[in-house]
DNA sequence: TGAGGGTTTCCTGCTT
DNA sequence: GAAGCAGGAAACCCTC
């Protein structure tokens, strides 16, 4: 890969970034990098970061290998640096891998000053959300689990297509989201080996399985303006057998004796509730595509676009493979009451954050 | 150990 | 008729 083909790459993805003329390229971008700060950047560019996302607004941690792709465009711009000097294969990495490196290993990789640049501007970046990690642990939970979901379906496959609810071997048991990385892991996106085979041989079991074909998403169409297609895939999650299923047991008669040996552990961890799962998949709009929209920002007004997917994060994280939106909307009417949820009459999958949830509003995710 | 919170599950009836 | 909404009832798991 040469040079210029990393530039096409890097111009690429700054294009896809900002789609309209007020893209901060090289040409546009006339104001000088040492008078703007990053709380100026914010201010610019808010309007596409808020559809869009964006790199300054996800913990270094959590960026995806295109977020590093931006972060050192952008750098490239606001340094007039001749990114012909770049390496592309040391741009191909995520936050994770990204956060790693010391300041040698940057300077060695992108060049004395060049290095020295994106070290400085990634140690301010982890301390800006290093102060806020423990109030946001939940927050980064729900954006990692997005992320995942989001991420990893294959191209060319409806958004749950296929869900099935299946035992697995005790010996595929993990703890948390260990067991869900593991699955991921196997299945590569893009990849024919791994998902194909064991998504397949789980449809062929004879588990319980549901599928809402017609469930309100798929009266959407893409003119919706909020609409964004997503990367889909037959989505199939399994559960370990362990403990009794939590909540009132499932009338027999409506599952096989295979399904009710599907219990397990649905022990959740405390501190993160339904409604601000919900929170947390809104406030994450370049996540969130295709789920979940805002109706009235302002107001807190905000619908479930694919409701049944909604439901299956929401199961995701509580080790729950059998949840619905069925379920998913009883445990929200009961915030009626404690005024967490105000209703929204007459729309469906409508609804509106009471005056006892927090954490939504523009000013206080600091928007 | 029990109470209470927060779901989860099922259900019936109603509305869209 | 299907999907979604509303809310009662019962059960479960967790924290306190």
């Amino acid at each position: 890969m040469d040079s210029s083909e990393l530039s096409r790459i890097l111009n690429n993805a700054n294009a896809n970034l900002y789609p309209s003329e007020s893209q901060p390229t090289l040409t546009t971008m006339m104001v000088p990098s040492m008078l703007r700060s990053p709380q100026t950047l914010d201010m610019s560019y808010s309007n596409s970061f808020n559809t869009l996302g964006a790199w300054h607004q996800v913990n270094p941690q959590y960026w995806t290998k295109r977020n590093v792709l931006e972060w050192i465009d952008f750098h490239v711009e606001d340094s007039k640096y001749d990114a012909n000097l770049l390496s592309l294969e040391y741009c191909n990495m995520d936050g994770t891998m990204l956060c790693q490196l010391g300041r040698d290993a940057m300077t060695g990789m992108f060049g004395l000053l060049f290095g020295e640049r994106l070290y400085q501007s990634l140690e301010v970046l982890k301390a800006k959300y290093t102060d806020d990690l423990t109030q946001n642990c939940t927050l980064n939970e729900t954006y990692e689990l997005l992320n995942d979901f989001l991420l990893d379906f294959p191209q060319g496959l409806g958004l749950l297509d296929t869900v099935v609810v299946n035992s697995v071997p005790a010996d595929k048991k993990e703890a948390d989201f260990g067991y869900y990385n593991e699955y991921k892991t196997q299945l590569t996106p893009g990849s024919d080996n791994g998902y194909d085979s064991y998504s397949e041989s789980l449809q062929s079991s004879t588990a319980g399985s549901f599928l809402n074909p017609s469930s309100p998403e798929s009266t959407m169409s893409d003119s919706d303006p909020e609409y964004y297609p997503i990367p889909t895939k037959s989505f199939v999650k399994q559960e370990p057998v362990e403990k009794k299923k939590r909540g009132r047991p499932p009338k027999l008669s409506r599952g096989s004796e295979h399904f009710m040996e599907t219990k397990k552990n649905k022990h959740a961890p405390r501190g993160t509730h339904l409604w601000e799962f919900i929170r947390d998949i809104l406030i994450h709009p370049e996540k969130n595509q295709g789920l979940m929209k805002w109706e009235d920002r302002r107001d807190g007004v905000f619908k479930f676009l694919k409701s049944e997917a909604v439901a299956q994060l929401w199961g995701q994280k509580k080790k729950n493979s059998s949840m619905t939106y069925e379920k998913l909307s009883r445990a929200m009417r009961y915030y009626y009451k404690r005024e967490i949820l105000e209703r929204v009459d007459g729309r469906r999958l409508v609804y509106k954050f009471g005056k006892n949830s927090s954490g939504w509003k523009l000013e206080e995710v600091g928007v």
